[in-house]
DNA sequence: TGCAAGTCAATATA
DNA sequence: TATATTGACTTGCA
């Protein structure tokens, strides 16, 4: 894996952004209910865009899946199974919990904060990212979607994190810029090779690959800070936060804490502190409007990028805790937020992916049980019907040899 | 030892 | 059928 391929979009963690605290201090420790308006916004945004090609397919794909529910636990393809099954003893393996099992421990993000000044990381990133954008982060995606491949995603990330935030973070002006400019942008894209119903897995995968290329100015102008650089979610503003026409209280995904006194957790966690904090509500409707849009069952993402259980999805989706109440739930975000960062059609082939093979495994079965239960009726109605013909046939012919002969016999001796 | 955080699986609900 | 809720459990920390 090329580290640097990886790393394109969490170097856009990067920008000027605060957190929005008001937001996420509205919200009760645990269960308080207020998914809320700003949610009900990014769903009429969804809905105000067409669907692409790979939206239809994944929906058709996930409406013919069945009950993927119960087949999740399946020891489908090892990259699919990795992220679960080489958890240490956890709960998928002997019954036990453990917390976060599935997950390694992250370098924290702000241990690059020492780099993060490097003016020689300043001037290179802009390469860095069009290696990583374009040709990498497919190579990734297509054989370690799996999470220990986005774990190992963090690893790099200390280098490529690097001077992201000095030239994306100016580019941070709205919030809905930061995500929903991004689905908009990626939905229209998208739309233009969608737009004659493809229904067929290959198809879309196609046109979602085929789209991504087509795309690939627009990555690109991401990466660079064009106009479209407002699809990046905005990172943590270490050196824009203070940009007079872009106030960060409008919604970042990504804030920095450098405002706000470090707790003792972050003091013993990090010498550099946590720099960057993820605006959770935020990530959470956009993943929220995500799922919606591509018709991804919580079920599926909770499983599969994050190695969750539905419920506990639903409920992070819902009732987002603040950034600073987190501690090792911070890695599930984290984890929502890497995914927000990858394009598209990285998104939709990991889930499609694990969508093929688990399509491919209830075929299978399905076809198995079809066939048996035909062959078996058809071979007891053949076998019934050949035998009760031969049996009538062979009994006529015994009946009228055996009736004639004692017919013949008890007319001669009658005659007699 | 108690508490909070995090998670799961079962169940309820829309 | 997908999502929301809930109780129970583990883990880590003061």
């Amino acid at each position: 894996m090329n580290p640097e391929m990886t790393m394109d979009s969490i170097g856009n963690l990067h920008g000027g952004l605060s957190h929005d605290q008001d937001l996420m201090n509205s919200h009760s420790p645990h269960h308080t209910r207020n998914a809320g308006a700003s949610l009900r916004l990014h769903q009429d945004l969804a809905a105000a865009s067409s669907r692409s090609a790979m939206v239809s397919s994944m929906a058709t794909i996930l409406d013919g899946a069945g009950d993927y529910r119960t087949e999740l636990s399946l020891p489908l393809h090892h990259a699919m199974s990795m992220p679960c099954d080489t958890s240490p003893p956890g709960m998928g393996m002997n019954g036990t919990y453990t917390t976060l099992t599935p997950l390694q421990p992250l370098p924290p993000i702000s241990t690059v904060s020492d780099k993060f000044h490097h003016p020689h990381h300043h001037h290179h990133h802009h390469h860095q990212r069009l290696s990583g954008n374009v040709s990498g982060s497919f190579t990734l995606m297509r054989d370690e979607r799996c999470l220990p491949a986005m774990n190992n995603l963090y690893s790099p990330y200390h280098k490529d994190m690097t001077g992201m935030g000095q030239s994306l973070s100016p580019l941070a002006s709205s919030p809905l810029g930061n995500g929903l400019g991004s689905i908009h942008n990626t939905q229209q894209s998208l739309h233009n090779y969608g737009t004659h119903g493809h229904d067929k897995m290959l198809s879309s995968n196609f046109d979602a690959h085929t789209a991504m290329l087509a795309r690939g100015d627009q990555h690109l102008s991401r990466g660079l800070g064009g106009p479209t650089a407002g699809m990046m979610p905005h990172l943590n503003g270490m050196h824009h936060s203070g940009h007079p026409g872009h106030p960060q209280s409008h919604g970042p995904v990504l804030a920095s804490n450098r405002d706000r006194p470090p707790s003792s957790s972050e003091q013993q966690g990090n010498n550099s502190g946590q720099l960057e904090e993820i605006n959770t509500k935020e990530v959470a409707q956009r993943i929220t409007a995500e799922l919606k849009r591509y018709s991804i069952p919580q079920a599926i993402f909770a499983q599969r990028v994050l190695c969750r259980s539905q419920g506990t999805l639903s409920d992070l989706l819902r009732n987002p805790k603040p950034w600073s109440k987190l501690k090792s739930g911070r890695e599930t975000f984290r984890r929502m937020w890497k995914w927000l960062q990858e394009p598209e059609f990285q998104r939709m082939s990991a889930l499609r992916l694990y969508l093929s093979i688990y399509l491919s495994i209830y075929l299978s079965i399905y076809l198995s049980i079809y066939l048996s239960i035909y062959l078996s009726i058809y071979l007891s109605i053949y076998l019934s019907i050949y035998l009760s013909i031969y049996l009538s046939i062979y009994l006529s012919i015994y009946l009228s040899i055996y009736l004639s002969i004692y017919l013949s016999i008890y007319l001669s001796t009658s005659h007699c």
